[in-house]
DNA sequence: TCCATATATGCATATTCACTGATAGAACCG
DNA sequence: CGGTTCTATCAGTGAATATGCATATATGGA
């Protein structure tokens, strides 16, 4: 059922510019809704929305609704050596995302998340 | 002119089994001619070379003719983040890689690099 | 219920990408 | 030089993938 993660199918997620600065960025933040990566990304909704769905099937991200807003997180069964792998990227490019990460923290009314969001158990959506 | 290896750059270069396979096999073994890993990988000389072609472009691999054989290793100039992604890949998935990594130990009549292969100041064609 | 906001998806199109088969180039050996 | 081996590339084709636009779905509030 749960096919094992093999790398190419994990380098294939990765293998786009806007699902590689949506996985550093949440990466980076922890969890963030669409609207806050359509903001940070510059993107349309749909486009960003189609992506989130291809790293979401891939079983990269899990996202959870809260009210009107989905957020998107690293998925709780990521294998390590992958979430190693964004580590050692992200910490190797934070400058190539700093323009996201910058339009991120100058976003004006961003939702904010409740106790849900950090909690071990969060219920998953996906 | 050297422009800068983006990640989203490096991961189109691995979002495809053969190279992935081409790459972690290389990682492991430090270098190899197209023969072994035609052999290796049991897929057409064509292929292989095709694929190495594009991994020596995005500047991942190098390579160095020797006598009929071109060897290729990891790029000399590979930014450190990305050699440590596929430490951390090939790390974890060595499994994945046994059958390829089996025949190219099975393999016979392998051919023998000379002294230049080990060599730091090993000459490059690329 | 009606409307506004947030998110997801259907459809048509454009582009990228990989594969096959044939062939070209390079080095070695007789 | 002629033949053999090893490697690279070209041409044509088909498949996979990304995008834009429109629209559907879901939630919350008046």
């Amino acid at each position: 059922m749960l096919e094992h993660l093999t790398p190419p199918t994990v380098f294939k997620c990765l293998a786009d510019e806007t699902r590689t600065r949506l996985m550093l960025l949440i990466a980076a933040e922890g969890e963030l809704c669409v609207c806050e990566l359509t903001a940070a990304l510059e993107l349309s909704q749909p486009k960003i929305s189609r992506h989130l769905a291809q790293l979401r099937t891939g079983r990269l991200l899990a996202d959870r609704r809260q009210g009107q807003w989905v957020y998107y997180r690293l998925h709780p069964n990521l294998p390590d050596w992958v979430a190693k792998v964004l580590d050692t990227t992200l910490a190797s490019n934070r400058h190539w995302l700093s323009a996201d990460s910058r339009r991120l923290q100058q976003m004006g009314e961003r939702p904010e998340r409740n106790a849900l969001c950090c909690s071990p158990a969060a219920p998953s959506i996906s």
